[in-house]
DNA sequence: CGCGATCTATATCGAACCAATATAGACAGG
DNA sequence: CCTGTCTATATTGGTTCGATATAGATCGCG
């Protein structure tokens, strides 16, 4: 599941040009589960292009940059629905906050409630854009909405009730 | 929080080798949050020594390679509580299984029933690693794996609750 | 008893990927 | 007016992954 890909599935969703592709992962609940940067994405796209599986044409606009919007092609469709017929590679969750959290002990212990805040705020935002995105178009984005929903907010069921927990524990001052 | 910092941190915890940090990360309740390959860790290991926030001693095996143990220096711990204290990167989740529900509207209903079973297996086995690790140690430890286990508890209902739905509108056939 | 599989343990290489930066005009708010 | 944010492309350096190589130990199984 690379990046070439995961450009062909949001392409059948509709065309777009890269920039658009990376707002997706940004804002539409995307984010929760694919990432991607600048970096990959226009490197992937020229090479789908290349490829066959998207199609260009350039709009160009006055006196802003030229947009590309890509396309799929009938041969990209194909190809994406190959892939995911193959078997996935499994879930990556990499989160420096609970690594930190294991060495509570080791930080003063306002950090470790400042931390706190700003990871449960983070949450709450991200919940909250869960929240009202209400066109889920296909069964599978409901799904998808729904499943992180319920993720986030058991996920801040926890911290809400044990981080005192954590807290009484930290450090008394470090350095 | 790069490999190097994961490192440091897995060593303040005791001596070990790069083979054991690794893993540390699949077995020990590690894997949930951080992951790392040799690709990354020898390297990383490495340039640790050569900046001196590690010391390594061989330990020579008959007939095996030689382990190499590496110790974190005061140094390093320093280093290391330093990174602590600077702000955290966001949590990075790629899941490859929830993009891929997007799209069951183009795959075989057994297909999308096929990778349910396979991503629900899945959970159920890091969620069992999760509840028999009873040696929490310290607050952080407990902490972090009950995080884990209250995810995937929640991941799991949700999961087993909505699944039929989304294997309704699944394709009748692909290709 | 032997054969394949898995384990310990190191390490490297190419490919993939990210974060930061560069460019550049539009537009909005203070 | 000026700073910041937005649209939009693209590149570069550094990080990280996945696969592979090596090599003897040990274990299960027939």
């Amino acid at each position: 599941m690379d990046v070439r890909t995961i450009c062909l599935g949001i392409l059948t969703r509709g065309d777009a040009t890269g920039y658009e592709i990376k707002k997706l992962f940004e804002e539409d609940g995307y984010r929760h589960f694919v990432e991607a940067s600048f970096g990959s994405i226009y490197p992937a796209l020229s090479r789908l292009t290349e490829e066959g599986l998207v199609s260009v044409r350039e709009e160009a606009q006055e006196k802003r940059p030229d947009r590309k919007v890509y396309s799929i092609t009938a041969k990209g469709r194909e190809v994406f629905i190959g892939a995911l017929l193959k078997p996935l590679s499994e879930d990556r969750h990499r989160s420096p906050f609970m690594f930190a959290m294991l060495f509570a002990h080791l930080m003063p212990k306002e950090h470790v409630s400042q931390m706190l805040d700003t990871y449960i705020g983070h949450s709450e935002s991200k919940l909250a854009q869960l929240m009202k995105n209400k066109h889920g178009e296909t069964q599978g984005e409901r799904f998808v909405i729904g499943l992180g929903r319920t993720v986030y907010v058991a996920m801040l069921n926890f911290l809400n009730a044990h981080r005192a927990e954590l807290e009484e524990r930290a450090a008394e001052a470090a350095e």
